[in-house]
DNA sequence: CGTACCGTTCAGTTGTGACTGAATGAATTT
DNA sequence: AAATTCATTCAGTCACAACTGAACGGTACG
């Protein structure tokens, strides 16, 4: 190891970090881990894999890469594309895949905050116990809100950064 | 069972319901689901209750009451407050919790989005693979707003909320 | 029409975390 | 000080979901 490694890796160790670093923040957030792998490497590689590779590159089993692909082909974040002439499928990220999760995360805020104010609804009395509930569901409309205004946001910035070909940082990296 | 049971429960059954249903939710974040049994409680029954109290109303063991509450502590939804005379220690819920979570998921999705700069940084060149990990990072900063402006709305309706105490629901209830 | 290659599904295994009962520690009462 | 009443901790059990290997159906190729 020579001078200055303070944080210096090649390539394929921060690629292997990130993607195992992706598949946990997922597994935390209730998908299965090789899902979150799955992307985390359509991201970075950033071209169109084969069924087989995503298997033998993220050395899981292909059943794994079945249903886990599935799960990110339902949720709109990657698109299985049929090359003429070859067999396997290929994958690769969908369009807009951050504006799909936005949506998707929205929509499961507003399902709950529908749910709770059905539950004010079928309360008899007890206005006390109303008021409480419903703070509860101004919570989650705040959510819902302020993911919408992250939707607009998101979506401003990928219209400038398709612009841009050459996206940079928005913050100044110093290096040290 | 007499007419215009449509959606007609007595509020025993609403809670039950309301408690479980939060415990799901809460499962589904990725925390015990006894914790959410118990925050549900708490924001239902609004009062103070007691440690064996809290063990009997969810019918499961002390130590897993200890636990969980030890978890809703932690992070700022609940407080634990020692009445004198009594030895049980009593509990309810914390000032703003809904404030408070938001602020911890805010938080979270930050030093996420970190990581992500973080990976970029650590990247020799490549400026395609940067520019991806950009937009990713992109997507938390705008999640990162987002709840911001939940927070600030959330702030401004609870102020509001405490002033006139009899705070009634948001949307108009036409009980069919 | 048989064969080979793919992707999906299903049964089985395994690992992980929630939950419990019992033991422990702490504090108050008698 | 002994006893009682708490809450916490720890080992153990149990359930559940991820993951795998094998069997299956489907499609293109020989």
């Amino acid at each position: 190891m020579g001078p200055h490694m303070s944080s210096a890796k090649n390539t394929a160790d921060v690629r292997r970090e990130f993607i195992e670093k992706i598949g946990l923040i997922s597994q935390a957030e209730g998908m299965p881990r090789i899902a979150g792998r799955l992307f985390g490497m359509l991201v970075f590689d950033g071209e169109l894999v084969s069924f087989g590779d995503l298997a033998t590159r993220l050395d899981v089993s292909r059943a794994s890469i079945s249903t886990s692909i599935r799960l990110l082909e339902e949720r709109g974040l990657v698109k299985r594309i049929a090359k003429s002439g070859e067999r396997q499928d290929f994958f690769q990220l969908a369009p807009a895949p951050y504006t799909t999760m936005l949506k998707l995360s929205q929509m499961r805020i507003q399902l709950t905050r529908d749910d709770i104010v059905q539950t004010i609804k079928s309360l008899p009395e007890s206005p006390d116990v109303k008021a409480r509930l419903a703070d509860y569901a101004r919570f989650y409309e705040a959510i819902s809100a302020g993911l919408g205004m992250a939707l607009t946001e998101l979506h401003d910035d990928y219209a400038s950064s398709v612009s841009t070909q050459n996206a940079t940082i928005q913050e100044p990296i110093d290096d040290r």
